[in-house]
DNA sequence: GTAGATGATTATGTGATATAACTATCCGGG
DNA sequence: CCCGGATAGTTATATCACATAATCATCTAC
């Protein structure tokens, strides 16, 4: 009986297990386009729906405005992303792909489709709806699950 | 429509996501107990499976032996488990769980399935025992499934 | 008995992520 | 009209997770 048996029945583990199995692999998938996963991540909603502010993108991709910053300064200095003044709003930016970003996007996307289905080679696609499904509840679960917990317990060593 | 459509459609996308926003409940749920997500894990191994060497545990838990170094002090140093002198082989250590450890684990135990149990509240069991199974799939495909992708691009920014 | 492998450790580097504080600008109430 | 609070972007910084290289002691095979 393998030793991590008690810890595979937690969600939980096998979220994270299954997450650091494949992010060194995404990541090396995507370092000849010059991209790692949180700027793909951006140039994709950028191409996907141009025009969006900074602030918009840290919503939709949960990440911290502070670490937009330089995710997008690398895709505006790579030449495919553009900062556009917002109108009427001189603090905010719209994004917009250029020509070479949504080329070089659909490259990219290719090459992490190719290999995302890879990863789910084994599944029919159920079970990869249901994957989906079940990863999506859990995110949407996760922070109010928190809730109500036993606060008791030891000081930290 | 949602600006990251396109990138929901990567199971890989949606691990990460889903990934993120359960680690640090995870973490908030362990750590009244003094644990986090590592030392939890090593304590959950060292009990279930007394007398593994910190080597077995590496493998087990997918850490690297050099950062399992301070997990395991960590849990000594707090008197949950302890390091014994290996039958036979003076380098190495057995790894086994002092009572204080078993009870303590029991407790920490208790309320991390709770957590999870609240984080899979929407799904029915069939779709838990999905979810599981496809983690475990993409899990064991990750490592494998970056062969032959193709390899041109340009340069990082 | 020596060479090469192995267990544990130390030191160190990198990437992802979070927070506080700052500047510039916008907006609404007096 | 202008002033205070909110908002957009930025800077600096801290923390955590994770990985690599090098070291020391000991084991094992020849």
């Amino acid at each position: 009986m393998s030793s991590d048996a008690d810890l595979r029945r937690l969600v939980g583990y096998n979220i994270q297990r299954a997450s650091s199995a494949v992010m060194g692999a995404v990541n090396r998938v995507l370092k000849p386009f010059g991209l790692r996963r949180a700027s793909y991540s951006v140039l994709s909603v950028v191409v996907e729906t141009p025009g969006l502010r900074q602030a918009d993108v840290s919503d939709v991709l949960a990440i911290e405005r502070p670490n937009l910053v330089q995710i997008i300064d690398a895709l505006e200095q790579a030449g495919w992303i553009s900062r556009r003044q917002a109108e009427g709003d001189r603090r905010a930016y719209e994004l917009h792909p250029t020509l070479a970003g949504r080329a070089h996007y659909t490259e990219a996307r290719g090459a992490l489709m190719a290999f995302d289905a890879k990863l789910t080679s084994a599944l029919d696609q159920p079970a990869i709806w249901a994957l989906i499904d079940g990863l999506n509840a859990v995110e949407e679960a996760g922070p109010e699950a928190e809730e109500g917990e036993a606060r008791r317990g030891v000081q930290a060593p």
